[in-house]
DNA sequence: ACCTGAACACCGTTCAAGT
DNA sequence: ACCTGAACACCGTTCAAGT
């Protein structure tokens, strides 16, 4: 006997949203489909979002929500929590790749204005609280901020569109230009999954010693 | 008195949709813009191409041909090849900002077979080659070639879109978070790219520095 | 052999009309 | 105040019909 339910909120229609994506890919999420699977009309979304950009862009933003649910908050140092950045973030848009791609709408949503997107603030937020911690500020910060940004939504773009070929363009890729040893020639999905998992992680402590010998710089210039 | 023209070529279709997609955004490029633009039917792209997924991979790769002819040829070392071959993907990338997140459609055009998607795998190739020379191989040259892919998609990807916006977004994100020295407070848009730029090759710099480590080690463990 | 045009199913979106 | 349904313009795609 749940009260009735005058109207949805946008979290039923954004969870019914994600579940389109992530079954059916990111092509079947239509108003129709949207609407039809929280109940009511296909138009009543308009009133809720505006329009389908808007939806897809605060789509986005709800999953970031997870990734920041996953992070935790008990880090023994800054660098660990941008560890665990990486990593919820990775878990996260593993499992819902349709919406990985969706990352460029975060620019429109931006703009738009406050508060459009505000889980893509809150991360920010905890990377540069880190980055700060570590020591930057300035220029040297906002530079770090972006490496970090870059790498880890390109790793995730790449995987994800990975995944959902069952790994096998990595595969062909890889054997078309003769990069394997032999172990490659007979990498079963699983073990080149790993590799593309070892390069993520190689390409994000990459990065962040770069960020850490920033730091180190310019603490030294400051003392 | 150029001899007539019996029927258009693949080419003259790519030369035309990307003309489209650079003037009037990715939204206008539709099979019956791209077909008046060439003087035919909206539907015989079909027969060019098979569909508007495949032309748009096709698109994709053609840009991707646009890389190859600007890296050149005379570099010092595989490490400045590489620099090279970032510096021609950005460059090419920036002016063609609605081709840039086509990216996820290389997945399915190597899937799809070979010879699809060719410039992509001959830049794969030229990248791979660098490595080799280096001295990474098996495992190694993967996660390598794998980190340098990730870095320059996302890059681009982030850089493109924010290009798109007059640098706006960046500006706003960071002011929001209070990243900014006084400097940043009053930065122009051209400052702001400037300083995306920076940041582009911190990273660039970043990832080649942990690729030589590998190197050093693989060399050093062989010897 | 190559191109065209009508046609189909579907999509985002608007808005007057319902309750 | 909230929802619906018809309607519009447009899109990707197919295919029989033209030359």
């Amino acid at each position: 006997m749940a009260a009735p339910r005058h109207s949805a909120s946008k979290e039923v229609f954004l969870e019914a949203a994600l579940k389109i994506a992530d079954q059916f890919g990111p092509d079947a999420l239509t108003t129709r489909s949207l609407g039809n699977a929280v109940g009511l009309d296909a138009t009543t979304v308009y009133r809720y979002f505006g329009n389908k950009d808007a939806l897809l862009g605060e789509l986005f933003d709800y999953v970031t929500g997870k990734v920041l649910a996953e992070i935790g908050s008990d880090h023994a140092s800054p660098r660990e929590l941008l560890m665990a950045m990486c990593a919820a973030y990775r878990s996260v848009f593993y499992a819902h790749p349709s919406v990985a791609r969706l990352n460029g709408r975060m620019a429109d949503m931006i703009q738009a204005g406050q508060g459009t997107a505000p889980n893509a603030m809150k991360l920010s937020g905890i990377v540069v609280s880190a980055l700060r911690e570590m020591g930057l500020s300035g220029r040297n910060l906002i530079i770090g901020y972006q490496m970090i940004e870059s790498f880890i939504v390109g790793a995730i773009m790449l995987e994800t569109e990975a995944h959902g070929h069952g790994m096998g363009v990595r595969i062909l890729r890889y054997r078309a230009f003769g990069a394997g040893t032999p172990e490659l020639e007979t990498a079963s999905q699983d073990e080149v999954a790993e590799m593309s998992d070892d390069a993520l992680w190689a390409g994000v402590d990459a990065v962040f010693d770069a960020v850490e010998k920033m730091a180190d710089a310019d603490t030294a210039s400051t003392n």
